[in-house]
DNA sequence: GTATGCTTAAAACGATCGTTTGATTTTCCC
DNA sequence: GGGAAAATCAAACGATCGTTTTAAGCATAC
């Protein structure tokens, strides 16, 4: 029965954690919807961090494992020139739309858990979390860098942040837009989310650079040009 | 001593609020650090909630009230045609960011609240936070569907929503990469950040069709073009 | 000077939190 | 089947939570 009560704990704090955050789900709660005894959570974790700890490791090292293989697919496949930036980006926010879409509800809500750990900065849990990711970032960074040798290096990875920010943002509001209260996406399934999120994600990243000098402007982009950006002042 | 007393909580609340959480933040915190009594708060406010009410509604304002004319004046100069999408993101993204330069630091203490109250889902908290951005987002969904008339329209609502976490998640994290702990961005100021943010999301709102059978593809997006996106199976 | 309304102060309220304890039950190996 | 180990249980611990209460300052108007 061992396991047993580990995973219904694990599954039962990952909905609630998802649904109401870490601060806002007692251990009552998850022991509670688990139908398990409200010790067990100290006697199989040891603390309610490490709880978060354990459910954080069970979906991702699977899903980081994931990206780096469907990396070095993509990068053996492409040879010396390496993959082009849409693949890249195919392979670092696939995984997780896989994973929910094996996980059939559960992994619904460990998606929006995830969603809240981006914007959570309890420190402590935070690089317990990050963890996981420093290999698996430091790998896209690059080779997001080598596919777009035209754009500064920073400007690369800041641009991988705005990824994983549009990403985190699907997983938690599903792709819809949080403002809208009528249903403005009435049946979008995981797989139309992922192929939008990829499209968007890699004409993003593949954006011209902030000096446009030497650098083409997209056609569908430049139908009219504005004002250089409007950084700082008015419109 | 009335009006200091208000707005000695509400800095000391939306610092701590940005840097730990609402839930993981106490009243005695808050009052602890703003120098004020315990029962200030209920007294001035009423509730813990009706705070960060008063805190979002204190810096939205204005904020939202800045976004919709900076896309009145956009639509009023260009006519029947409308504005171009780089021009609408940049009403939609830059308000916060000049907020955030003429706030000074408490002004980016803010911004990461705004990017935890994006991923929270407190439920009461919500829906009395989005309705300051309904009209604002319908609005600008409205405008782009119209820059961009051959998508789909709920296709345009779906990378709204995209920009929308970009854009928290800059906010949050201040544009690093929230895994890489070594300073990969070492001294970028928030104008350079709102560059690159509105650059992105320009280009990611303007990227092809979903079927790019009757869509043209921008020349550096498609330098060579990897299998359909990748939905669901293997690379 | 006294009364009145607004603000602050100190203290306590009941509730709930994460965690621990010690006894009890279950499991499993010999 | 007996006994050690693992797991579950009920109960309580001390701490902290948001909120309320009650009294004390402190202006201004009479």
């Amino acid at each position: 029965m061992a396991e047993e009560t580990k995973e219904r704990i694990l599954d039962a704090a990952e909905r609630l954690f998802a649904d109401s955050g870490f601060s806002a789900t007692s251990l009552r709660d998850i022991t509670g919807e688990a139908g398990v005894n409200l010790a067990s959570v100290n006697y199989h974790f040891g603390s309610k961090e490490a709880l978060l700890s354990a459910i954080l490791d069970r979906r991702f090292r699977p899903i980081n494992d994931r990206r780096l293989a469907m990396l070095d697919a993509l990068e053996t496949e492409a040879g010396e020139r390496g993959p082009a930036v849409e693949e890249i980006v195919a392979a670092l926010v696939g995984p997780p739309f896989e994973s929910l879409a094996e996980l059939e509800h559960c992994g619904a809500k460990f998606l929006k858990l995830v969603g809240q750990v981006h914007s959570r900065a309890s420190e402590e849990i935070r690089v317990t979390f990050l963890r996981h990711f420093d290999r698996v970032l430091a790998r896209f960074t690059a080779a997001f860098q080598r596919a777009l040798p035209d754009l500064d290096p920073d400007e690369v990875a800041t641009r991988v942040a705005f990824v994983v920010g549009a990403m985190a943002h699907a997983m938690t509001w599903g792709g819809r837009s949080p403002f809208a209260s009528r249903a403005s996406r009435p049946a979008g399934d995981s797989a139309r989310l992922l192929e939008s999120l990829t499209r968007f994600a890699a004409a993003g990243m593949a954006a011209p650079r902030r000096d446009p000098i030497a650098g083409p402007i997209p056609a569908s982009a430049a139908t009219h040009v504005p004002a250089p950006a409007a950084a700082g002042g008015s419109p």
